[in-house]
DNA sequence: TGTCCCATGTAACTCGTTACATGATTGT
DNA sequence: ACAATCATGTAACGAGTTACATGGGACA
């Protein structure tokens, strides 16, 4: 229901087309969620035939269109239902950390490539979350001035303080992930360096 | 494929039934991964079909059997290979964080008791990884007993240290959620307490 | 006239959850 | 006898990924 919650979320500053969605949602700004093309325009189809959205042909040159959607008032009860719900947190599932806890089956070369690879991809993103909490704050970010503009104005600044947390959230999280791939990559040193034997070399 | 390296290390200090896997993986010890009877049942029957594990009728009683899964070379072989390929991190999908992303439209109890259960099932899990880490360290738990008994000795402080490793990661991990479950709470009070509108109040 | 970008789909497949089922064994 | 636990399945469904496709518009 995530990917439903989105693009409610997302569809409830202004209509869209499946296509502009996909941008929001793969690239440039809304980095919290992500789905392919593949998975969006049938969704929208759905919300469509639930009566949560209202599509409508735009035409688009001479001799095409596209669907551009809009939330309708099911849609906005719905949004606000999925936001008030308290979900149980689900039980995790880190691959991760699975793969860590059976570290000694790995190679040296495998094991330290996982955590060059984890550090390159959080270091990343923690990047992007960063420059994401600034557009946020500096009110510049396109996306939250369309949201900020269709609410209004004593409510803006709870808008922009829950996005900012969001944000900071994937943060300390890049951080946590950040430590726990360095650490990762002293214990390949210490265990898996010259003159060490692991269950990775007892081959038959 | 995280299921099948789950099962596979598992399976390598020594065979088990289906149920005995069930108890490691859903409730007892292994904290890291679960699965239920439903799936757990017939990936060991395909496993068994791509020749990573052999299977035994085992008695049972008088008038019944239970099957029994050992590794083969080639499950080994296939558990050294998904441990030592490096496989590229996943982009976030943070269900968390996309929901506080929009708490504009949550209600002040819904917003609210969301957290508490997100406070309180990772301090839960907080001590249940903590406990985990004192078994692991101390050397007293049964799984990892058995593991170090099917293992050289030159490789036991490698086995427990990257379990170890494993353990701190998600309690790292729930720390973090801690923390921000707490400002969560806090951003509640400040937004949603009395005398404050929101966007969950501006119903149709 | 080609090459991006815009725009939208279907189909097959994997992974995981939930619901529905069944039967034998062990201990009280 | 009954209950708890041991033991093992099938089926339907939803979410998500990857592969396969198609066609118009804008600009050089």
């Amino acid at each position: 229901m995530s990917l439903r919650f989105a693009l409610l979320a997302v569809l409830s500053s202004r209509p869209r087309t499946g296509y502009d969605l996909l941008q929001i949602f793969d690239s440039s700004v809304d980095s919290v969620w992500h789905a392919p093309h593949t998975q969006i325009y049938p969704e929208l189809r759905r919300m469509e035939a639930d009566g949560l959205l209202a599509a409508e042909e735009v035409p688009r040159g001479p001799n095409s269109t596209k669907r551009a959607y809009t939330i309708t008032d099911g849609g906005r009860d719905e949004l606000r239902r999925q936001a008030s719900e308290a979900v149980p947190p689900l039980r995790e599932k880190d691959p991760y950390r699975l793969k860590a806890a059976y570290m000694e089956w790995a190679s040296a070369d495998g094991a330290r490539e996982q955590f060059v690879l984890h550090l390159a991809h959080y270091t990343a993103w923690y990047e992007r979350w960063r420059g994401r909490v600034e557009a946020l704050r500096s009110r510049e970010d396109p996306v939250l001035r369309e949201r900020l503009a269709a609410q209004p104005p004593e409510l803006h600044d709870e808008i922009v303080a829950v996005k900012v947390f969001a944000y900071e959230g994937l943060m300390a999280r890049a951080r946590m992930e950040i430590e726990w791939a360095e650490r990762g990559l002293e214990l390949v040193e210490r265990f898996k360096g010259p003159g060490t034997t692991t269950a990775f070399d007892h081959a038959a």
